[in-house]
RNA sequence: CGGGGCGUGGCCUAGUUGGUAAGGCGCAUGGUUUGGGACCAUGAGAUCCUGAGUUCGAGUCUCAGCGCCCCGACCA
């Protein structure tokens, strides 16, 4: 990769094509996101990743709250007897589990501490994977009548899944995310809410992410553990492999028989409840950097980003800089006046291009450059991340310039994106293409005659699932790409992370 | 759990036929610097993944174990 004459060989990122993995792993160790931490499959999420998270959580949250919810916290550590109510949930998630089984150390003869057989704890617990079941526990108790209803609720917490294979950001054993669970009085309303929350996470994904989506329904061998229904977004990263970005599910009335949710309706008859749940989480973050990095490092979308424009000051040592920082100063206040998230960078430790190249990897969208040059002309250098080239720009009407720029690279991400998307999703109606082309990736749209053991031979055959089956069907649906059988829809095929 | 690759200061690596660890980056101090990854000087920093074996002697050879990364199966 590189070479031991190039000082700066490991601050290099490689290139998308030379090695997509590396190149991803790489913008993140660049941009000083993550890293992987002592717990295997887990990672650390670093101050300048945790305040992107920390932006979706706000923007998000915001979202949730205003459409009606809730935030509330439930216990880590489940009831083993809990995740076993609900069937299909326990054979969805059992593999997957941390288990809690000891309360206590205890000094070991060898050195060191050992499990106290002692403490054997008499039911184990599960660090929850998700939270349905005991959330359900508490519905079960917190619902009796109608007008108890609808519950919603929202919970942001760590879960954790004992995958086999991780992946930082994409699956690590352990994440943060945000799962909302309410409770209904009918199945209408429940789906209703299962498609509110959906289309929140669309426009989200869309507008301040800058990445487009897919919206629609998965195939029932791609549901969610103990749901009726599963709703998803997926995105499509610059490899032109699929991401579930947010999903959505219409649990039915499984759970809360399983946990006796129930309620007396208006006529003083005993019903069950319709429950939801949909969840994001950090993944997002892994989405963000496969939708818009490049060889240079990240890009944060302007409406994400936590730092928009960082102001770089050019001071020259031995001179009189002071009005070089007034101008700083009036700048930003020019910015927060306008609402523009602001950073000075004023460092002297480091040299001026050691600082434009770590913003430049951090994916600040737009750097400005001041110096007695630029002020000579009464104005600045402004560095669009999306733009090669640099411009100058009057002092006079910098917000505007900023804002304007700010607006401008937002629309640029989301258009390459939905470029590529647009590019790389093929209508196609032979199988034998299919396989052919499905090896450089991209989205394929196939008629599907909805029987499971079709999406499985494909799944075999080529390593691509059902994304999903989106609500807009732009082509009507003809015969099964496999079997030919007349197939209702058409549904997204893909090679998925 | 299968297949492949790799474990040497914080990071990236070098290390010859086995002879007692080297360089770059980073870090600290002082000075000079700042319009795209600065320079000089001085300095700190190592259970060479672990254990056993072979040997007068192991970073190097042998065996076992552990860990990490990539590719599969599983999944948000």
């Amino acid at each position: 990769m590189s070479n031991n004459k190039n000082p700066h060989k490991d601050k290099a990122i490689t290139t998308r094509d030379e090695d997509y993995s590396q190149w991803y792993l790489d913008v993140i160790r660049a941009a000083d996101m993550a890293e992987n931490s002592p717990v295997r499959g887990a990672m650390i999420i670093k101050p300048y990743g945790f305040s992107i998270w920390e932006r979706i959580q706000r923007i998000l949250d915001d979202k949730i709250k205003e459409t009606g919810h809730q935030n509330a916290y439930f216990p880590l550590l489940i009831p083993k007897s809990f995740l076993s109510r609900e069937a299909d949930h326990v054979e969805g998630f059992a593999k997957e589990c941390a288990v809690v089984t000891h309360h206590r150390l205890k000094a070991s003869p060898e050195g060191g501490v050992i499990v106290d057989p002692d403490a054997k704890l008499e039911e184990e617990y599960v660090i929850r994977p998700t939270s349905e079941t005991i959330i359900h526990d508490s519905f079960s108790r917190w619902i009796s009548s109608y007008r108890d209803l609808p519950m919603l609720i929202n919970q942001w917490a760590n879960v954790m899944r004992w995958e086999m294979r991780t992946r930082i950001f994409l699956r690590t054993s352990e994440f943060l995310w945000q799962e909302g669970h309410t409770a209904h009085a009918t199945q209408d309303e429940a789906a209703e809410e299962t498609a509110k929350m959906l289309e929140v996470y669309r426009v989200f994904a869309e507008e301040v992410m800058a990445m487009p989506v897919i919206a629609g329904e998965k195939s029932p061998s791609e549901r969610f553990a103990g749901a009726n229904k599963t709703f998803t977004i997926e995105a499509m990263m610059q490899d032109g492999k699929a991401l579930q970005s947010g999903t959505s599910h219409e649990l039915g009335q499984g759970f809360s028989k399983a946990f006796n949710i129930t309620f007396l309706d208006q006529e003083s008859k005993e019903q069950y409840a319709w429950l939801t749940s949909w969840g994001v989480s950090t993944r997002l973050m892994g989405a963000l950097i496969m939708s818009h990095s490049d060889d240079r490092g990240l890009i944060v979308p302007p409406a994400l980003a936590p730092t928009q424009v960082v102001i770089i000051p050019i001071i020259k040592e031995g001179k009189d800089n002071s009005e070089v920082f007034t101008h700083v100063d009036l700048i930003k206040s020019e910015c927060a006046q306008n609402g523009i998230r602001v950073h000075i960078d004023d460092r002297d430790h480091f040299t001026f291009g050691e600082k434009s190249y770590e913003w430049e990897k951090k994916g600040v969208p737009v750097r400005i450059e001041i110096g007695p040059r630029d002020l000579e002309n009464h104005s600045v250098t402004l560095v669009s991340r999306t733009a090669d080239d640099k411009q100058q720009v009057s002092i006079d009407s910098i917000a505007d310039s900023i804002s304007q720029a700010l607006v401008d690279i937002q629309a640029t991400l989301y258009n390459n994106a939905q470029e590529r998307l647009t590019s790389r999703t093929f209508v196609l109606e032979n199988y034998n293409e299919f396989k052919e082309k499905i090896e450089a990736g991209g989205f394929f749209s196939l008629s599907w005659c909805g029987e499971a053991k079709c999406e499985d031979q494909i799944k075999d055959e080529t390593k691509a699932t059902i994304r999903c089956i989106p609500f807009e069907q732009n082509t009507p649906a003809t015969n099964c790409i496999l079997c030919d059988q007349p197939a209702k829809q058409r549904a997204i095929f893909a090679r998925a992370y």
